[in-house]
DNA sequence: ACCTGAACACCGTTCAAGT
DNA sequence: ACCTGAACACCGTTCAAGT
């Protein structure tokens, strides 16, 4: 009630979730996923490991908080001007870049999707959803749909940009990947055959968004 | 060249890839992902944890050779028969039932999209694209949509059955998840209080197909 | 109330040594 | 060629002790 205990120092130095999750965030960014351990957030904010306990349940709670933030960050602005559509092309579009510019956030989505961030999204697709005219049956199904498409896509990026960490670039990255496509038998394999040139060259902002566009088609044709 | 050394017992005792990856799946089945560790392994194969790394890579590999031992297991036969559409209904139902009686399934798939377990779906999808008749730019997008989507709802799956392992039942545990989302402030989540009720009475096996659906009639109006 | 940092109970993986 | 199992280099988490 009073004003000094509550407020610990009047540097920015005291420990708060908050500082927390912000190191936490720059260590994923710089050093991906594994490099996050209490160890070292704790030698980035100078403090015993165990301390960060006391702001934070476990690392869980701290993965998802980081990721809410970055999921929060890129969510965009006033969408009710927007028609249903554009508003869940616009969500996705900031799901993507999230993910795009922190990689780390693809496999969060994806392998938490019980997590706010993941709540925070299909609200999203969920209001527009309903503005599109879905009867109340076929919300659920609909909004979850764009919602698992999203996901699924997020973990593959995930895993993509983690190959991608060891030195060579993106391109030579896949042109890899598709020479082992390559290598499989092509009686077996017809289709990862033909496939496998577009994987080098193809634009994963198109694919994501070619993706979004076939499930609103469908929603469409439902209603 | 000759006989004896090759097989090395007459017991079926001796270890090879096959016998490991059969235990894995059967440790990861009753005691989940976070039971299968290299000791665990080791002690009911009789051996010590340094034997299993002359069969096996490492854990990445024996958890992808496992996915795939069960994903080819639920792969239906003869799909020749079905009309295209038929057939992805019934590739989707195969991997269904395969995260539905391996729950684990659903958190390898979408955590390692790269794994040959994927690529073997993929295929699947891709020659039904093809019958269908898409033209060829447009098969990678379609058929990755629908890879996307069954990946984004095995983790979902897969992270929901984790929740289920303290005991309760699907729908119990279902209805902790709806209470704790009716927690949430209504006036900045009204889809997700809308849509909780749904949550413990909904039918997993029918939003999967539902989603299915909602992509190939997306597909059906690209040609 | 908040922080320290050693200690605990694990991991995956390696490797000298055996057969 | 294949197996043993101790050892290594880590983890997340706890907790008595400090301030």
């Amino acid at each position: 009630m009073t004003d000094s205990t509550q407020r610990p120092g009047r540097r920015g130095s005291a420990l708060s979730k908050d500082r927390i999750v912000q190191a936490a965030i720059s260590i994923l960014d710089n050093e991906g996923a594994a490099g996050l351990t209490f160890r070292a957030l704790a030698g980035r904010l100078k403090t015993g490991s165990g301390a960060i306990y006391w702001h934070v349940a476990d690392k869980d709670e701290l993965l998802a908080a980081a990721t809410d933030h970055v999921i929060a960050k890129f969510e965009p602005q006033d969408v009710g001007r927007l028609s249903p559509q554009e508003a869940i092309r616009a969500l996705a579009l900031g799901v993507f870049d999230a993910i795009d510019s922190h990689p780390w956030v693809g496999a969060q989505l994806s392998g938490n999707p019980f997590q706010y961030a993941v709540l925070r999204i299909l609200e999203g697709l969920g209001t527009q959803v309903v503005a599109l005219g879905i009867p109340e049956k076929g919300r659920f199904n609909a909004a979850t749909a764009l919602l698992s498409f999203m996901l699924g896509l997020a973990a593959q990026y995930a895993v993509a940009s983690h190959h991608f960490r060891d030195g060579s670039d993106r391109t030579t990255a896949l042109r890899a990947v598709a020479a082992k496509w390559m290598e499989l038998d092509p009686e077996q394999h017809p289709f990862i055959h033909q496939v496998a040139p577009l994987l080098p060259v193809h634009d994963d902002r198109e694919q994501f968004m070619a993706g979004i566009d076939l499930i609103l088609a469908g929603i469409d044709t439902s209603r």
